[in-house]
DNA sequence: TCAAAAGTGTTAAATATACACCCATGT
DNA sequence: ACATGGGTGTATATTTAACACTTTTGA
């Protein structure tokens, strides 16, 4: 589908009025990133739309899936944002107009959107980003240091960085953000990153194995700078 | 606005496709109860729809004010229900038909609905429950021994107990349920009865009045069968 | 050999649990 | 007087926290 299709006909194959957006965060460098696209010189959250004879469900994973390639993610629907007068009317006017694409008041992108935001949690070197219909460019960038974000987009980000915060304690979902074997250094300094503060490495290790759902490979990791640690796996129940 | 504008009109009032669900949640003789409204002999949930100048937040209260007549509620939004072919249209047809309405295929109310579901925790004491444009009569249920529910209502009360469960742990919001003062006594009762088991009478009172959230009265409970409990209230920190 | 990171143990503090005791009240 | 429900204390167990000790490894 490319965009003029997508503008002139979505109204077609989409639930009006409700939209998706995706908050996919990665840990890189000690830090947790979120993937932006590119839009009129601002940045937004990949998103999508809700074909008539889908379940949002379906939906949200096939969004994520275009934009990351990722079969099996962590990804949770986690607010709702349904401000009376949320719409893009004005951004999609000005992106349009600059890359000649004609642009009228009765577009169907132009409505109110009462959006679904998800995050996601996913492997950051397993992600190969691609491109949505109308974005230019993506990139991915310290949820601490966010460009200039589209409408409320930059309160999503904010949000789901609090409800992660809050999930990491009750449900075991933070090695979603790992390579698939990791270290419990490596889970620690991510989980440190995600709550803000510093954690005691001996009651972290055994709160973690106390859980019962990761397990000690035999090998240890082999690039580490000073004395190697362990490796671990989730263990995969079923 | 009466039954056959809200089938002919509705549409030039609603967001399409978005509907709104509320748990209307009450404690009543030692039971969780939740207000339901019959529908073609089957029980629903009160719901409504929002209007197309008007956020979300705003519709959800302007429902739960039209069934309860209450203005402060602890209302939460719990869960998102998108299956793809979510609708009520055989539901509507069969109670139309029955009502002496006339019922046709392109009606608004048949289209698929992704619902906002909500749960509200109210003192029952204070309930004013009032009919919707079409539902006949409306009661109270225990939620251990509901009645036959419409499409899928009896999940998404399903779904609201487990959130509860998770809430009252986190959150001082339990005593919404209860009349504005209160004994420690039917407070631990209110959480057995959510949590679904016994709790120690000692340990409960500590840890309650560990959180700080309420407040002791002078005046002891008069009605009470054996020796008089006090009564406490939630502080209100305004 | 030494500093830094990793693994693990040991003690102290805090919290949770179980239960006991006392008080007030209606029968 | 006594059984019952309510308020509170106390001893014990469990969990959390703080930190100390040891091992490994590269510089």
């Amino acid at each position: 589908m490319d965009a003029t299709d997508f503008l002139e006909n979505g109204h077609l194959l989409f639930l009006p009025n409700i939209s998706i957006d995706i908050v996919i965060l990665g840990f890189q460098d000690g830090d947790l990133k979120v993937l932006l696209q590119e839009f009129d010189e601002q940045w937004c959250l990949p998103g999508g739309y809700i074909f008539k004879e889908e379940s949002l469900a379906d939906a949200a994973h096939r969004v994520l899936y275009d934009r990351t390639g990722i079969e099996q993610p962590f990804l949770k629907l986690f607010q709702v944002f349904g401000d009376k007068d949320r719409s893009f009317a004005l951004e999609f006017k000005k992106l349009l107009e600059k890359s000649r694409l004609h642009w009228h008041p009765d577009l169907w992108v132009n409505q109110r959107f009462v959006t679904m935001a998800h995050y996601a949690l996913v492997n950051i070197s397993e992600v190969e980003p691609t491109r949505g219909v109308l974005d230019l460019s993506h990139n991915w960038f310290s949820v601490d240091k966010l460009p200039t974000m589209l409408m409320d987009h930059g309160d999503i980000v904010a949000a789901s960085k609090h409800q992660l915060r809050r999930d990491i304690t009750l449900e075991h979902i933070s090695f979603n953000l790992l390579p698939e074997e990791f270290t419990m250094p490596e889970l620690q300094r991510l989980h440190e990153t995600i709550l803000g503060r510093k954690l005691e490495r001996s009651r972290f290790q055994k709160k973690m194995l106390s859980f019962d759902v990761f397990e000690r490979l035999p090998q240890l990791k082999e690039d580490a700078p000073r004395r190697k640690p362990y490796l671990y796996r989730f263990k995969e129940s079923d």
